[in-house]
DNA sequence: CTGCCTGCAAACTCTTTGCACGAAT
DNA sequence: ATTCGTGCAAAGAGTTTGCAGGCAG
């Protein structure tokens, strides 16, 4: 599925809201479907200016929750005080992250049987899954070895 | 392990780490292992002033490292906008977290297989596992059905 | 034209920090 | 007597929100 394809997908969504297809909100989308890696918020915006320098912050935070409700964008939550994101345009949910404490770099791993888990844990205590999250928080052992690896900058 | 063996082990834990024995640090302590379930800092700060009303805010932030690095308490991350705790008197990390979406009670569940995983799936990146986390977010069957349940308040 | 959407700046929430006073060793 | 620890209030950071004007439908 490539970006031309995730656009109309995001637009249709936004009609189907019954929400406005403004050009900040598909600039943002651009922008999200444009960068490689998981992003900030605040580094959304800054590409998000590159196609249309009209484009606040506050539009920014107001249209991530409409990328995240769509499925497009993936909301990734690892503990700092700023979330990351990144344009999700086929995978699931059942994805887990490495988090490189020297690189700050984020890494998807598929991991499948995520479902199977929350369910069968869940269920013992008359809880439905809704969402689970795994993370592994680890550290590059080449740049703390030699003091460089190829995902630091 | 009951609260005196461990208020003595933080004692024996501030003294190695060269730090004082406070009156503020120790209303801290026990108000932390007073605490049934999981508690925010805010909530940590009520009741320590229950035990010295002189604790202000600020110290409670002070404490709150010095006590996940004593590993007496441990710092879980829900990814709400603030942080949860709860004393730990003996348990590893090895746990998982249900987070129950209408009760907002966090539930603990044994996860043996953690350090495991996070280490076979680390080592394909070259990376070294330092902590996992596995949480769940569910909803409350009994709740949704009936409006009421035995967590809720 | 109507009302949703936007940019701006102020507000908010949780947490951290600078400072002068106070207490532990 | 030294220093470290403390309370207070202000600062910080990321995010949200109120408002007046602007643009999509």
């Amino acid at each position: 599925m490539n970006i031309d394809e995730c656009r109309e997908r995001f637009r249709n969504f936004l009609n189907d809201q019954g929400l406005r297809i403004t050009n900040q909100r598909i600039a943002i989308f651009d922008a999200a479907f444009r960068i490689e890696n998981h992003f900030t918020a605040e580094e959304l915006l800054d590409h998000a200016r590159e196609i249309d320098s009209s484009v606040s912050r506050a539009t920014v935070y107001r249209t991530l929750p409409i990328l995240t409700e769509s499925s497009l964008v993936r909301e990734i939550d690892v503990g700092k005080d700023f979330k990351f994101y990144f344009a999700n345009p086929e995978k699931g949910n059942q994805q887990a992250q490495i988090l490189c404490e020297d690189c700050d770099k984020i890494f998807e791993i598929d991991a499948p049987f995520l479902d199977w888990y929350g369910n069968s844990v869940s269920s013992k205590f008359g809880l439905k899954p809704v969402s689970q999250r795994l993370q592994i928080s680890a550290q590059c052992t080449e740049y703390r070895a030699t003091g460089a690896c190829k995902n630091h900058s």
